[in-house]
DNA sequence: AACAAAAGTGCAGTAAACTGCCTTTTATAT
DNA sequence: ATATAAAAGGCAGTTTACTGCACTTTTGTT
């Protein structure tokens, strides 16, 4: 998992949905330019975004160690 | 999953490995103080920060639908 | 108890995420 | 071909992650 295929991952799912990047701005109170930036895989995300947006979209983010 | 979670299963994995915050600062290329920060769950890490950390903790990070 | 190692915390500078506004490009209709 | 909606991108301001440095507190060892 890296950045772009994160952007990926999300423009996917909310397409999926069948939502716009607005819709999905105003449903997380994430700002629509920040999503933009994060599906076009050019900025560096925190945490915190990841997770709202993770949220909404109805995914969830899992850490273990490898095997 | 939120931040004092990550936080806290860092800095569990990072002891069970063995090692001090200082040396994962250095294996990691990550500053010291921002480790720190994490660890204590103080700040919101962005995704590089994270992705970094798992990867040299042995852990992977996944995201999928929630079912 | 004394000492050393590790962890925690305040402060300040730099870089970049986040955001809104506005313009341009691309897709989807009619 | 035109009009409309969605997405992309430039720009500038604000906030905050990241970082080093210096100091304090906690933990562990002898």
């Amino acid at each position: 998992m890296h950045i772009s295929e994160l952007g990926s991952l999300i423009k996917r799912r909310r397409k999926t949905l069948g939502i716009n990047q607005k819709q999905l701005s105003e449903l997380t109170e994430i700002g629509l330019r920040t999503i933009k930036g994060l599906e076009a895989g050019k900025t560096n995300p925190t945490f915190k975004t990841i997770l709202t947006l993770l949220d909404v979209l109805g995914m969830e983010l899992m850490i273990r160690t490898k095997k």
